[in-house]
Formats: C-alpha cells, structure tokens, sequence
DNA sequence: GTCGTATTGACAATCATCGTCATAAAGGAC
DNA sequence: GTCCTTTATGACGATGATTGTCAATACGAC
C-alpha cells in the first residue's frame, strides 16, 4: 500500500503510566521505585517492576519528576515543581522541601567556568532532622 | 592471670591499607573502589577486593578520603585537603578540582535553619566538560 | 618470642537495576 | 466498529557493585 501516511506517536497513554504519575501526584516526598511498586500493587494497580523503573526513567528524562540518590546509592523520585530547585531532606523521614538559591545557581556555574568547565550541570541537596522527627527523638 | 592490662589495638598498619593510601596519594582524581583494586593489582600488590572496599569505607569514615557518587550510583574516591571543599568534576575524563564557597555553606545552614531543620549536611558537586575534553571533542 | 585480636581474602550472598522477548494494548486510518 | 503498525508490558533471567562469612593470617603489646 504506497502512500499510507502513519503519523508516528511519541508516547502512549497507559494505564500503567497514568497510575505511577497520579501517586506521584499524591506523594510529597522522595520515594524509591520499589516503593512506589508496592504501593501501587497494595492499591490493587497490577503493575510490574520493570515497568514502573521504565516509567520512572522515562518520567524524569521528560523533567516531570526529580530524582536523588539515597546516602546508600539507590535512587528516589519525587514530583516537583518545574522551576530549577534544589532539595532539603530529612534523613529520618523523608519529608521533602524544595529550595531555590539563585546566587547558588550563580556561583556554581562563575566557578565552572572560571576553571574552564563548559556544559556545566550539578547537584545540591541539604540533608537534616526536620522539626518533627526531632521531635521524636527526645 | 589478674590485673592484666590490655591496650586495644584501634587500627592497625597493614601492607594492604598502606598501598591503598600511599596509592590514593598519587592519584588526583576519583576512582572507583574497582579501579583501585586493578591498580594495586597491576603494579604487584597482592590485595582482595573485599580489603579495598573496607579499606575505602574505614578512610572515608575517618575523613581522610572524599567520596562521592557518579551518575550511575558508583562510588568513587580521592584523597583530598583537609577543608571542606566541593568538586568540580569532568564528566568525561574525571579530571577533579576542589572548589570552596563559603557563601554557599552559609546559604545551605540558613536555608536548613529557616525550615526547622537540624543536624544538617550537605552534598555539592559541579559536573561539565574540562577544557582538555573540550578540545578533543572537536 | 607469645598471645589475643584485628585483618585479610576467597567465595557466596544480596539487591537494585537492566535486558530479553513473546504477548498485549494504544490509537490512527478508514 | 475493524485493521494494522508500533509501542508498552511483565515474567524472568542477567548484571554488577557492594556486602557478609569465616577460617587462616598478620599485628603489635608485652
Ligand atoms: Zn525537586
Ligand atoms: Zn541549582
Ligand atoms: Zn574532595
Ligand atoms: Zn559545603
């Protein structure tokens, strides 16, 4: 057949997506993929585990959501807001709260260049006890 | 036989943890522990891989090697200068330079202070491409 | 030297993450 | 709706860094 025109479709709406994206939604705090992969299963979403790593990947590619890794190497995501920010994690309980420092920012990429760094990314997250876990432990 | 006073031994000096230090003390960039143990292997040190990664923890640990973590969630190490200090690290050859920004400690300490947030630490690095790989890129 | 203990290392075990690939589902065309 | 191409899924196996085990060894205080 010459001539069919097939418009190719970039990415496709699962069910299986649309259930990792709503948790997301939902979390407030960083969350490892296997944690949102029992979630998901203790709600009854039927979802395997390669899926959701599939999805996570794919999901913070697309910057819809961050991703940190743990002191232990393994890697949490979050939904966050789309501006550039950094993070301020409890180390207790996870409670998450993004930060945002311009002179940071600044700073960050003066130095890389002033070295003679080009194509400059980098990391920032500010680990604690929160208020409340702080709390807890008196 | 009563009364007899033992002095525990802390930390002993061994052939292994002396090549691994003395190695480290060459080296100006960061390597995995795997690097490591292949460098001592290559140059004759008998040492099991085991002992390189209880070594690199123990002097990570005891501040005297830095250690961060690649992309990919490798641990990598170097032995740096006393002062706490960030790295600016190229993504393609490794080449490392310390960096230092009091401003930014401050900011990372009021940041954390002004959220409640206690017992705080931090973790900084700055990736990009070092002038070298820059030039062989093109 | 002796002796108690810290250290080593060969090897197995762990565990997050990725690869495979046959099967299922999406969604555009008609 | 049906058809068809392409993408997505998931059970399962593979990978690979890191850690645990534990009998044999090496320190170092005396
Ligand atoms: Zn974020
Ligand atoms: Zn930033
Ligand atoms: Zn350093
Ligand atoms: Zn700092």
């Amino acid at each position: 057949m010459i001539g069919r025109m097939v418009t190719p479709v970039r990415v496709r709406a699962t069910r299986q997506r649309t259930a990792v994206s709503d948790l997301l939604a939902e979390l407030s705090d960083f969350r490892s993929a296997q944690d949102i992969h029992h979630l998901l299963r203790g709600q009854g979403d039927g979802i395997g585990l390669s899926t959701v790593y599939r999805t996570l990947q794919t999901l913070s590619e697309a910057g819809e959501v961050d991703t940190i890794q743990t002191a232990d190497g393994e890697s949490v995501y979050r939904k966050c807001s789309d501006l550039h920010h950094h993070h301020l994690v409890c180390r207790e309980c996870g409670h998450t709260v993004e930060v945002a420092g311009p002179a940071v920012e600044r700073w960050a990429d003066r130095t890389a260049a002033e070295n003679g760094f080009t194509d400059v990314s980098h990391t920032l997250e500010i680990f604690g006890l929160c208020a409340e876990c702080r709390g807890k432990q008196r």
